[in-house]
DNA sequence: TGCAAAATAGCACGAACGTTCGTTTTATTA
DNA sequence: TAATAAAACGAACGTTCGTGCTATTTTGCA
């Protein structure tokens, strides 16, 4: 099971609006190296701030060069925030998954997201900050966004259930209302570690963690 | 009291750097109108998305007209910052100061912070869009919004303390985590509300609000 | 009412933007 | 190896960007 259906960068997907090439191999290798690049740069100046001037530079190529495996900036942010998808899945919630069923996997899946968050300091998130740019803009780049973030949110309401279903935590949880706290400590991790700079975030983010989760923690649990 | 100790727009403030004119009262005016057209195109495209020739035109000026006021983009960004922060202070700040010191207080000022965060939501909060765009990036425009949001959420944590004086809270609350946390749910909720278009975002923030209370509520006190 | 100063307009600049086009180089395959 | 398709290039398009300059208009004060 993986967080989402995966949308597929499939060759026969062409449609007959828009005439594409078949894609061969060469392509495919560099394509996917621009996107990885791409993204790299979107961490730093957000997805608006992507532009195919500075990636061709970046890439050693032309601008057209470029240009022409996505056809237009929309289409590259929407290679970009799946890249992002995929990647977060592999760091993330892959690893989290092996971790068993219920309070494990969920501390498990927190964790990784907060380390992601405030250990790889050199890296912005794409979920937040394309939220923030995309958030009364329509299209397709906001809904990969939405939709993306929204089947992680499910995963990690998953993991809640899944610890209420073992009875670590108790019967009268509110899967969705656990899941929007703990997304709150990461969105105020993010905010306080990245842009106010401040040295004890971490440890507060953990702190509050533990508040929510004592919160329903089934009595004779004590972790 | 104040939020914040007024930067001053005074005229005599002019280095020996840069010759600014002693601004008559139409230019006063005329520059104030602006700043306030200015940060209303901010909150829906972001201090970065601020154009000068954009600005210009809603205020059916020439583009030299504008940037005269100024002399450079990111002074109008920072004056934008500002009177953003003034606005703040007027529509959440101040209101709440007229409760009683304590949980009325510390009620109020989370009360209106929430409903502009969510209510008036055809306009989003600068000091959330500006953290993500100005994250890695320093400079005056970013002083000003970190200079601000400190202000801000000292007072906040200042409100905190004082309902652990009336005894409203326990003795052993930790101000600067209550403080953390309700910073949380504003950032989740904006996130909630403004990018997933949630519909129970602001009941699900009210009930966090109510957790975060609970917790460090003195008993005998019910609400 | 006249005059200095401030406010605004007009114009131009160099740079960057996304995109299109025609051509050339490179990779795949028959 | 020859034929064919894809990839990459380089130049140019029309806009928009922020910012300088230089007039011209408007304002406020003696």
């Amino acid at each position: 099971m993986t967080v989402h259906s995966d949308p597929g960068d499939s060759p026969e997907a062409d449609s007959a609006l828009k005439r594409r090439p078949k894609s061969s191999l060469k392509g495919q290798q560099t394509k996917a190296a621009i996107v990885h690049a791409a993204l790299n740069l979107a961490t730093h100046i957000g997805l608006e701030g992507l532009s195919i001037g500075a990636l061709a530079e970046r890439m050693q190529m032309s601008k057209s060069g470029v240009f022409a495996h996505f056809g237009s900036r929309e289409e590259l942010q929407v290679s970009v925030v799946r890249e992002y998808h995929a990647r977060f899945e592999e760091e993330v919630f892959y690893p989290a998954m092996k971790a068993d069923r219920g309070l494990p996997r969920l501390r498990a899946l927190f964790g990784h997201w907060m380390a992601r968050t405030a250990i790889e300091i050199d890296q912005g998130c794409i979920y937040i900050s394309g939220a923030i740019e995309f958030e009364d803009r329509d299209g397709p780049v906001r809904d990969a966004l939405v939709t993306s973030m929204t089947l992680w949110l499910n995963a990690l309401k998953r993991a809640v259930a899944q610890a209420k279903a073992t009875g670590e935590l108790t019967p009268d949880t509110d899967e969705a209302q656990v899941t929007f706290e703990i997304h709150g400590l990461i969105l105020t991790l993010h905010y306080q570690a990245r842009f106010m700079r401040s040295a004890d975030a971490l440890a507060r983010v953990q702190t509050s963690f533990e508040h929510i989760l004592a919160r329903y923690l089934s009595s004779g649990h004590t972790n």
